[in-house]
DNA sequence: CCTGAATTGTTAGTACGACTAACGTTGGCT
DNA sequence: AGCCAACGTTAGTCGTACTAACAATTCAGG
């Protein structure tokens, strides 16, 4: 056997129609068809950041520290929607990759103050730029055009669910 | 506090656009915008399934039954890509409630040879209609040539990824 | 200024889905 | 006969979302 040399999984498992394998039924759920699409994106822009060493969170902390600038944690997790429990090891994780400094609040003895360093900086780009590269490779298939049609519909359903109650 | 009479978590938390309180780099990405949705939707979907005591892999087991008829067990967890594993639990569910009937092969006494019910049409009927109504519900803001259109470019872009190597 | 309540960072643990490993039983093959 | 493959089942891993509890610190009110 030798049949794992870059897919963690199946792979084909994800596949929506399998034609005559796949129930009629299913293939009218646009539940399915959504949850299957997203885990083969997910998938892929997992992959892309483990293949240089991050995950989701790093991108989406990094984001959130360089656009609203230093922060405690708490406010942090607050701006990333990242539990403030998985955040330690988030931050943890890029103290160690020198792209963040968490130095103690001299103004409250609580807080952490955490501060992108400039090679935090570079790193966001990088990851930026893959995750990007991600994008692309996913919507390959589509128009310029149907790609923000695809953006704009999806973003109308998501405020449509979000704003449920 | 009393805010959780019938949301399990935030639910805001998957909203992909919170204006200014959302990175403009997140804005951006696709695999995120997605990847909530498909969180919301299936959120919908688990959530309107597990009011009538069901879930996911009971739709899909029953409707891999009622299209290509009684299989053993190992038969059932490939067409319907459940997990061999995973799906002793659900026959046993399904089993409780009538809706499938396991009954060793007299042919191979290795096999079970699963059979649906009328209940358990009756049961896939009910659960077919659910999830057409979380369908609707999820596309309510689009109109019919926008959800024919969503549903096409998804497809394609699954086949494009599930056809990668 | 003192005491109780709230907040901060942290550890630990739950719930759940996708997925793998191993095992006893049975069957087909030669 | 003997061996390997397939069957159903149990148990367990892994990752992610999410909750609970706790020590340390700060704050507000009397």
């Amino acid at each position: 056997m030798q049949a794992d040399h870059e897919a963690r999984t199946d792979s084909a498992a994800l596949r929506f129609d399998r034609g005559a394998e796949t129930p009629e039924r299913l293939k009218a759920q646009l539940s399915r068809l959504m949850g299957l699409t997203a885990a083969q994106t997910q998938r892929a822009a997992g992959d892309a950041l483990r293949a240089v060493g991050a995950h989701k969170d790093h991108f989406v902390v990094l984001a959130a520290l360089a656009e609203f600038g230093p922060a405690s944690q708490s406010a942090l997790a607050a701006r990333a929607h990242v539990y403030k429990s998985d955040l330690v090891a988030v931050l943890n994780e890029l103290a160690d990759g020198g792209w963040i400094r968490r130095a103690p609040d001299p103004s409250d003895k609580r807080r952490n103050v955490i501060t992108v360093t400039a090679a935090g900086s570079r790193r966001l780009a990088e990851l930026d730029a893959v995750l990007a590269g991600v994008n692309d490779h996913v919507m390959t298939p589509l128009t310029p055009g149907e790609r923000t049609q695809l953006f704009a519909l999806l973003t109308r359903i998501n405020a449509h669910l979000a704003d449920q109650r």
